[in-house]
DNA sequence: CGAAAATTTGACATGACTCAACTGGAGTGG
DNA sequence: CCACTCCAGTTGAGTCATGTCAAATTTTCG
């Protein structure tokens, strides 16, 4: 669990086997079942929680009852509602597990003593915060620019991993498409 | 023109006049005309901007030619292409003036060179990023779950200045609309 | 095996798009 | 200062992608 962990963290910022070492005791492990929740709308994010095993959903409902999944989690992925956790105020996003699912988490206070301890940390989070950014602004300009077929090809391309751990009608809740819909493209009689 | 990058700072970590003097010399000012590119697509994106004042539209352009209008600049906003100015590739994205514009830029070397300088400022582009993630997850589920009308009632809600200063056409390539459509949706004969 | 969930299919409705024409204002050059 | 062009915005008519509602079928899993 731990190896993944430093793996994940070397790939943006180099950190010994030594320096790592204080690193773990920042994060608390924690097991969900399917269908459980990590995160429950109203309440507040308590938690960045890395994915060591498993897969989860994060997702929000509107007020007609539709879900609109925000995003897909699996492992060495960050989840996490991110307002509610720096703002300390109620969520207005669901995560749940699709699959059993094994993470690592911190909380606000123990990611600023990590900070403290370790700065490398800091910029860690930095980026991985840039590069969810840039992955953010790019959905939006596929969403913007792009037809149903084109979505669903452009998400199989890119996350077939998820593609295969995910049923259909949560993949077109996540494009923006109702499960109807997205069955007629996948039977390519659109 | 400092004053004002300095309150903007402010708001998100606390840097007195003495630690603030220093972060001056690491950004150059720059004037542009209205309709002059920032970025244009196909070139590296070498600095990130402040708006001192002005406005600007960052967008793409789609292999049919469509423009896909990914965010707008006003006073007191960061833009540029986070992805091609990290990573040093080109850019898919251009960005160009709707007003005379003044900035504050500053360059990746500059910037390192900053953090190392004055730690608070990575601090701050933590904060700044965060924001902007915060903000894009939330469009994308703006546009996954309402209409037309309702995403730009919403934008004239949260964006009355931008509104008043960049033209309709604009707007609808934002919101993911024609034109047309969003004429049609002005005169609520939707 | 049987219930619940996921997926598919059909019929129909509709929001948004395309193409095309028209209006009105802003800027430009003679 | 007028004629002209250009561009933004509006409007109309027809089309298409996607949604809705409903039901049948298949798969999953206790």
């Amino acid at each position: 669990m731990w190896d993944l962990f430093h793996k994940h963290i070397s790939r943006y910022v180099s950190l010994t086997e030594k320096e790592f070492e204080p690193v773990k005791s920042f994060f608390v492990p924690r097991r969900y079942k399917k269908k459980q929740f990590i995160l429950q709308e109203g309440d507040v994010c308590r938690h960045e929680s890395f994915i060591v095993k498993g897969c989860t959903r994060t997702y929000d409902i509107s007020p007609e009852g539709q879900e609109h999944i925000l995003q897909f989690g699996i492992e060495d992925w960050w989840i996490g509602d991110l307002y509610s956790y720096l703002s300390g105020t109620a969520s207005r996003c669901n995560i749940d597990c699709i699959e059993d699912t094994e993470v690592l988490q911190i909380t606000r206070e123990q990611q600023e003593a990590l900070f403290a301890e370790v700065p490398a940390m800091e910029r860690f989070f930095r980026i991985l915060i840039q590069n969810a950014f840039i992955a953010s602004q790019s959905r939006i300009l596929t969403n913007l620019s792009r037809s149903g077929k084109e979505r669903y090809a452009d998400f199989i391309a890119q996350y077939p991993l998820i593609d295969q751990r995910v049923p259909d009608h949560q993949i077109a809740s996540y494009l923006g498409l109702t499960p109807q819909s997205l069955s007629r493209i996948r039977s390519r009689r659109v």
